[in-house]
DNA sequence: GCCAACGTTGGC
DNA sequence: GCCAACGTTGGC
């Protein structure tokens, strides 16, 4: 089992969005990196949601529910995933806090701010979750 | 609203 | 193949 990020923008799609939706297809990723990521994922994979721009903070986890196949329209270059949520945060875990702890201020995604799609380890889950209950 | 960081594009 | 210019992302 491995670990994802996933950044959304609230105001465009939020973590409330998928919960309404039930399950949603995750596409319109545009750089290459995320990509490779996006095709890396495997069925029940957990990744944590992260709100940019508004919110700042991971505010719950989602499943992968569909491994990566090409994006209709774009079948030669990107591709998409589908993902369902799985629990909401009591405590969303704020990127200020990221920053400044230890272990979390060397996710991948704080050290690249522009990668919408990105690994995160066990221990790094891990303390999301504990800090988010 | 600003600007830094990063990725992509395109001329040479 | 290099690199300047440009566009986009995203935190502040």
């Amino acid at each position: 089992m491995k670990y994802w990020l996933l950044k959304s923008e609230p105001g465009v799609f939020s973590f409330e969005n998928l919960e309404k939706l039930g399950k949603t297809k995750w596409y319109g990723v545009r750089n290459y990196q995320a990509r490779n990521n996006m095709k890396l994922m495997k069925k029940g994979d957990k990744a944590l949601f992260y709100h940019s721009n508004q919110g700042l903070s991971i505010v719950g986890v989602v499943e992968i529910t569909k491994e990566a196949y090409p994006e209709p329209g774009f079948e030669n270059t990107w591709v998409c995933v589908e993902i369902k949520p799985l629990q909401k945060f009591k405590n969303p875990v704020e990127l200020s806090f990221i920053k400044i702890d230890e272990i979390l201020s060397e996710m991948a995604f704080v050290k690249n701010s522009r990668l919408s799609v990105s690994p995160v380890t066990e221990k790094e889950y891990k303390k999301i979750i504990s800090l988010s209950a």
